[in-house]
DNA sequence: TGCTGTGAACATATTCACAGCA
DNA sequence: TGCTGTGAATATGTTCACAGCA
């Protein structure tokens, strides 16, 4: 394997391999090729192929992917391969639907706390998590938590995350709908679902 | 204003620009340089100006950009300036966080007709919209949506898919963690809320 | 003078096409 | 023979740098 800077486009697509071929490790496969792995996934082969070889190239020539082994070397790649405790600040709508959301266990992520401001809420259990007022945001450092998911509205976005910082979190998961100011060595990714529906018209035929 | 093709990451962008542009009008601002409109977006002011050029500018040289106008014409660019009735299929945790999802609404978008599969839902009323049973699912032709949102487990993804397009949906919303096969004329945005968190720790330093 | 609009330079990403190994 | 791994070709996207207009 030689050095070559990883692309980011890369990284965005790793995490979707995996969810696919965990997907068909269930089903029973063991074997895969790119071709076929690609049809699954909606991609192009060669894509599979050029992201695998950016880390050596995981396959056998004229044979394929063994899925196990593609699991279990993208898992280290994303540093997926340890369990890791996540907390959710702002229990509304979306936030109660996040810590009901079965699909982060796969990539071993686990909701062990859960914040928010009313008072109203605050003690009150949702899917086994206490929510706890934003004073106690601080103990995420205690909890040895560095992953956060923020699901409050615009006004209270940048002092939630100046917060979390603060107390430790390193990667924000965002869903309010605006730019998070944060030092370079925190990673933020974004999600605004009014934003994503907002491109389909543009694509759609007829006006 | 010369012919180019627009790049999709131009299309992208725009939603989230409208998205700003909508807030700092709300401000009482009135007009903006895209270098400040880049330090509120968090993005390179060439950018902007390189976005707005593929429609041909919309700016005053010296001056700057006005904002309202700015909302209109992307308002225009993104056909989002007539209101579009979207229908929701799957009204678990996720599907009940989106039917009360006040986000939508500032693009144009309203939510007026919600299905799922479950006995137990069809009928109930949530955030004002009565639950139908997916055998009524054709009837968002005579609805005449064109949009619709999948919030469906996986296995049933597809499946809703076809139906939606069988009955006149041409953009689709996917929250389902799975590619959608669909004809070239249909557009789908796949949001996978796990699959965004799950690239994180690859950034986050410290192991 | 100040900021836009834009060609040109640069950077990144995708796809092709085939050598090379099991 | 069949499929991977990968250099090369192509395509797409971003940033620079400055001409040109208000």
């Amino acid at each position: 394997m030689r050095y070559r800077k990883v692309p980011d486009e890369t990284i965005r697509r790793l995490p979707g391999y995996l969810n696919g071929l965990l997907f068909l490790a269930k089903q029973g496969h063991e074997n895969i090729s790119s071709h076929n792995l690609a049809e699954f996934l909606g991609v192009n082969p060669s894509q599979i192929r050029k992201d695998f070889s950016y880390f050596g190239g995981f396959g056998i020539r004229g044979r394929g992917y063994e899925i196990q082994n593609l699991i279990k070397q993208i898992g280290k790649i994303l540093k997926l391969d340890t369990a890791r405790p996540v907390a959710l600040v702002g229990v509304g709508n979306l936030g109660s639907a996040l810590l009901a959301y079965p699909g982060f266990a796969i990539y071993g992520f686990d909701l062990v706390a859960a914040f928010d401001s009313d008072p109203q809420k605050i003690g009150k259990t949702k899917s086994n998590i206490t929510i706890e007022g934003i004073a106690g945001l601080d103990s995420v450092r205690e909890k040895n938590i560095k992953i956060a998911i923020i699901a409050v509205p615009r006004p209270a976005a940048q002092q939630i995350a100046d917060t979390l910082i603060q107390a430790g979190v390193t990667g924000i998961l965002n869903f309010a709908p605006c730019y998070l100011k944060v030092p370079k060595k925190v990673k933020v990714v974004t999600i605004n679902i009014a934003t994503d529906l907002a491109r389909l018209p543009y694509y759609m035929p007829q006006a």
